[in-house]
DNA sequence: GCCACCATGTAAGGGGTTACATGATTTT
DNA sequence: AAAATCATGTAACCCCTTACATGGTGGC
C-alpha cells in the first residue's frame, strides 16, 4: 500500500488535480512507480478524507473545473514514518522479457520486433529525461546542481530513470542483433 | 494476467514443483516478473485445469512429495499465440525511489542509510547472476555462448538482471554519496 | 461537425498480498 | 530441542485494471 505515498511524494512538488498528476505519473513518476489515472482519482479521494492531504477547488472558464491537492502535516507525518519502515524490494513485471525467455521454444520473428520497437521507445525516454534534466538545472551545470541545486529529489530520480532507459536501450539493442544474427546463421551442425 | 506466461516460460526449462518454481523466481525470474510463492500454487492449479501444463506425482523418501509440471502442447500454444500480441510496458514500483522524490522534503539520514543498504543488496546480485551466467555457458567464453551456445534464453534475461543490478548499484551509490556531500555542507547560504 | 484534450467519477471483476494451517525431515 | 528446509493449501482482503459514463472547451 505505497501508491498512497508516491502521491504524496509528488504533491511535495506543488498543487496538483488529479488530471496534472496523472499526466506527472505518465512521464516522470512511471520511473519508479506505475499507476494508471483511475487509481489517482481513486487515491486522493481517500488520502483526503483521512486528511493526508487537502483539496481546493479550482474555477476554470476556458476549461472544466478542477480540485488541486496539497499536502497537509498529517500526510507529512506519514511520509517521514514511511521513510523510517524499511523499503520491500522493487518488484519488476515486463512481458517481453517473458517471451526472451522463452525464446528458444517459440517463434523469434516477433519477438525481434517488439525487442526493435522497445529501443525505439526507450531511445525516446532517454531523450526526453536528458531534457527535462536540461529544465530542471537551468543554467547550472551538472555538477553544480547536484551539489547545490534545488530541489534535488526530483532531479535524482529523472537520473535514475534515464539511467535505466539507457541500460534498457543497450539490451534491447544487443538483444535484437544477436538473435537476428542467430536466425542467419543457425544452430551450426552437421555442416555435410 | 500474464503471470501464466512468465510460469510457462519458467517451466520450458524443465520440470518443476511449485516449491522449486518459488526459488526459481526468487533469485532469477524476479529479474523481469516479481511474484510471491502463493501466487505460484495458485496459477499451477489454474494452468493445470486449462489444460496448459501437465502435473505428475513424485514420490520422495527422504522429503514430503511433490507434484511437478511440464507445459503441454496447448500451452506452447498459449505462449505462441501471447508472442504475437503487442506486450504492455513494463511495470515498476520502488518504494526507496519515492523516498528519494521526496528528499527534500523529509529526513535525509534513514534514505541514505536506505540507499547504503541496497547498494550492498545489489552487490550481492550483481556477483550472484555473474556466477549464474557462468554456470550456463560452461566451458564456452561469452562471445561464443552468445553466438551459438542453448538455451539462450534464460542467458539473455539473466544479463538483463545483470545490467538493471550494476545500474541500480551505480545509483544507489553515487545519490548516497551525494546526499551525504549535501548534509555535509548544506545550503551555501549566508556565509555572513 | 469531429476529434483531441480537460476533468472526474462509479462499478465490476480479476489479480495480488497476507495470514494462517499443516506436517515431515534435516540441520544446528 | 529448536530452527530451517521441503511442500502445499485455503481464505480474506485489498489493490489494480478495465469498462463505462458524463460533459465542457479548443482546434482542424
Amino acid at each position: 500500500m505505497a501508491l498512497r505515498h508516491a502521491v504524496l511524494a509528488a504533491l511535495l512538488d506543488g498543487e496538483y488535480s488529479g488530471y496534472q498528476l496523472a499526466k506527472i505519473f505518465d512521464v516522470s513518476v512511471s520511473n519508479y512507480w506505475h499507476a494508471v489515472p483511475q487509481q489517482l482519482y481513486t487515491e486522493l479521494s481517500k488520502l483526503e478524507s483521512e486528511g493526508l492531504i487537502k483539496g481546493r477547488q479550482v474555477i476554470q472558464h476556458d476549461r472544466p473545473n478542477k480540485r488541486v491537492y496539497t499536502v497537509t502535516p498529517a500526510g507529512m507525518d506519514e511520509l517521514e514514518r514511511f521513510a523510517t519502515v524499511p523499503t520491500k524490494p522493487g518488484i519488476i513485471r515486463e512481458d517481453l522479457l517473458v517471451l526472451v525467455q522463452a525464446v528458444d521454444h517459440i517463434s523469434v520473428k516477433p519477438i525481434i520486433e517488439q525487442l526493435e520497437e522497445r529501443a525505439l521507445a526507450a531511445e525516446a525516454k532517454v531523450e526526453l529525461f536528458t531534457r527535462v534534466l536540461e529544465g530542471l538545472r537551468g543554467d547550472l551545470d551538472e555538477e553544480t546542481y547536484l551539489r547545490k541545486g534545488e530541489p534535488i529529489g526530483p532531479y535524482l530520480t529523472c537520473l535514475r530513470g534515464l539511467a535505466h532507459e539507457q541500460s534498457t536501450h543497450q539490451w534491447v539493442t544487443n538483444t535484437a542483433r544477436l538473435l537476428r544474427e542467430r536466425i542467419a546463421e543457425p544452430a551450426e551442425e552437421s555442416e555435410s
